[in-house]
DNA sequence: CGGCTTTACG
DNA sequence: CGTA
DNA sequence: GCCG
């Protein structure tokens, strides 16, 4: 079975040109696979010797550049220098995704007499990646990796207009209670967000994980027409806007915005007069409808961090706050306000909430709270010592009362513009002991903390929360009182929260 | 073709 | 079922 | 929808 070594004894003189129909013809075996070689660093010589090789065994080898070419191969050259190289042969326009592939592939499929299955190893690095990724070809494999939390995402996005349509894509699919869609559409998104620069043809997108057909049809798309015309269906469905509307109310998810639908309520209007029963938490949501849904700015998180500062030193001088969420990874706005609260000291913290939120609704801060105690027990009947601990963990979600910023100094106050405006906040208290975890569990993004999670339980066999990092097989939970150690201890590179906007 | 983060609380 |  |  073992092919007979290659008799090198092809004289490399046969100049034929044109498509691959050579004197002799080897008849192709594998009319999906058209191939062509990269002279550039190859040199003629040797091109022509494995030209002809391939096509002795059964390959298309093409000696000019061409759309019907499938499998670019390239020696010595990185992703960045043979997509350039493509680019000044063909219009985009015309381009078709091409694999773009080391020699290494092409020697094995030789010896294999076959195309052999392309593995990471083998595809050229198309440069867009992170930290500094050499530009050479094959060498250490430096894909762009499938985990979101493998990755460096900050905030700067080169290609929001795409970002924008896959993510419209993903939340149609999440309305629809399609979560695999959707979250596949989420971490599609996602990797355009790492880019470093704009997509401007299909061919840069040679090799990206998590890619697909259907996010193909809706890139190409885009950069053909400007838009998609799946995107702009879905904009203008009567179904998405109803979703979309009341979903947006604090408490209504998916579920509930479909039976109303189906009741025919479609808008906040026929939702009042519909004498449907809402639960507290709607009938709050619904009240500061406007409010809940515009964007809260930094400083309004800042202001609202100083408040429940207060509040917290007031009732327990060292306990400490840390603002989490959106803002912790830089973002400017975001939807809501999320304040962790710890103290140095395991175990002052208990019974913290009730007191904080005591004094911020004496103070007339609160809109509406609904808070939670959570006891949680560490350690089932592992091997290990329970460790002490009865870890508490408390949660508060609120609707904060908040003056507006700025002039309110100077005489605006006329009757007419109102002075406050509603925010939600979220306040979590931590003892220290699960401080880390709190803070990686709470700064996300969504996506990146469903990466990490799906990366521990598929690539490490262990169980993340945003209360401890369970080893499945040590058994046993592992500590850390830094994100740093949590990431160590996950095998991953440590990704700092302004990164992990995925 | 199954899996898609986590999971307790109210 | 909805919340994070 | 994408992946293993």
């Amino acid at each position: 079975m073992v092919p007979l070594k290659r008799r090198k004894v092809v004289p490399p003189h046969t100049g034929n040109t044109g498509t691959g129909c050579s004197e002799e013809k080897a008849s192709i075996k594998f009319p999906r696979v058209v191939l062509f070689l990269v002279e550039r660093k190859m040199g003629a010589s040797r091109r022509t010797f494995l030209s002809q090789l391939g096509r002795r065994k059964g390959f298309q080898v093409e000696e000019l550049f061409s759309q019907s070419v499938t499998h670019v191969v390239s020696e010595n050259n990185c992703g960045d220098e043979v997509r350039k190289w493509l680019d000044s042969q063909l219009r985009a326009q015309d381009q078709k995704p091409v694999h773009l592939l080391d020699i290494s592939w092409y020697t094995e499929s030789m010896r294999a007499g076959h195309p052999v299955e392309i593995l990471e190893r083998h595809r050229l690095q198309v440069h867009f990646a992170l930290n500094g990724a050499k530009c050479c070809s094959k060498a250490v494999v430096f894909s762009v990796p499938s985990y979101a939390c493998q990755r460096r995402t900050t905030l700067d996005n080169h290609n929001t207009i795409l970002t924008d349509a896959l993510s419209l894509l993903a939340e149609k699919a999440e309305l629809s209670e399609e979560d695999g869609r959707g979250v596949a559409f989420r971490r599609a998104a996602a990797v355009l967000k790492c880019l470093p620069q704009p997509v401007t043809n299909m061919m840069q997108l040679r090799g990206l994980p998590c890619l697909g057909e259907h996010s193909f049809r809706v890139i190409k798309d885009i950069l053909e027409n400007g838009t998609s015309s799946e995107v702009e269906s879905t904009q203008q469905s009567e179904r998405y806007k109803a979703l979309k509307v009341l979903t947006g109310i604090f408490g209504v998810g998916a579920k509930t915005a479909d039976r109303w639908i189906r009741a025919g309520i479609h808008n906040l209007r026929q939702l009042q007069t519909s004498g449907q029963t809402l639960n507290q938490a709607q009938r709050a949501g619904l009240q500061h409808y406007d409010d809940l849904n515009l964007p809260v700015t930094k400083a309004e998180a800042d202001a609202i961090g100083e408040i429940v500062e207060e509040a917290v030193v007031s009732v327990l001088p060292d306990a400490q706050i840390t603002l989490i969420g959106g803002f912790r990874r830089g973002k400017l706005t975001g939807h809501d306000v999320d304040l962790l609260i710890t103290h140095p000291d395991e175990g002052k913290e208990v019974g913290l909430m009730p007191k904080v939120v005591s004094w911020l609704q004496s103070k007339g801060f609160l809109l509406y709270q609904k808070t939670t105690i959570n006891s949680y027990l560490e350690s089932e009947e592992g091997p290990r010592r329970p460790s002490s601990n009865m870890d508490r963990f408390e949660r508060c979600f609120s609707i904060f009362k908040l003056r507006h910023l700025s002039r309110e100094d100077r005489g605006e106050s006329e009757s007419g513009c109102r002075l406050w405006r509603a925010v939600r906040v979220d306040l979590v208290v931590s003892p220290i002991s699960q401080f880390a975890f709190a803070l990686l569990g709470w700064t996300g993004s969504k996506l990146f903390e469903r990466e990490l999670r799906r990366w521990a339980g598929h690539e490490k066999a262990m169980s993340l929360g945003s209360h401890a990092l369970y080893d499945n097989r040590q058994s046993r939970y592992l500590r850390a009182t830094s994100e740093e150690e949590i990431f160590a201890h996950l095998g991953l590179e440590y990704i700092p929260p302004s990164e992990r906007n995925a």
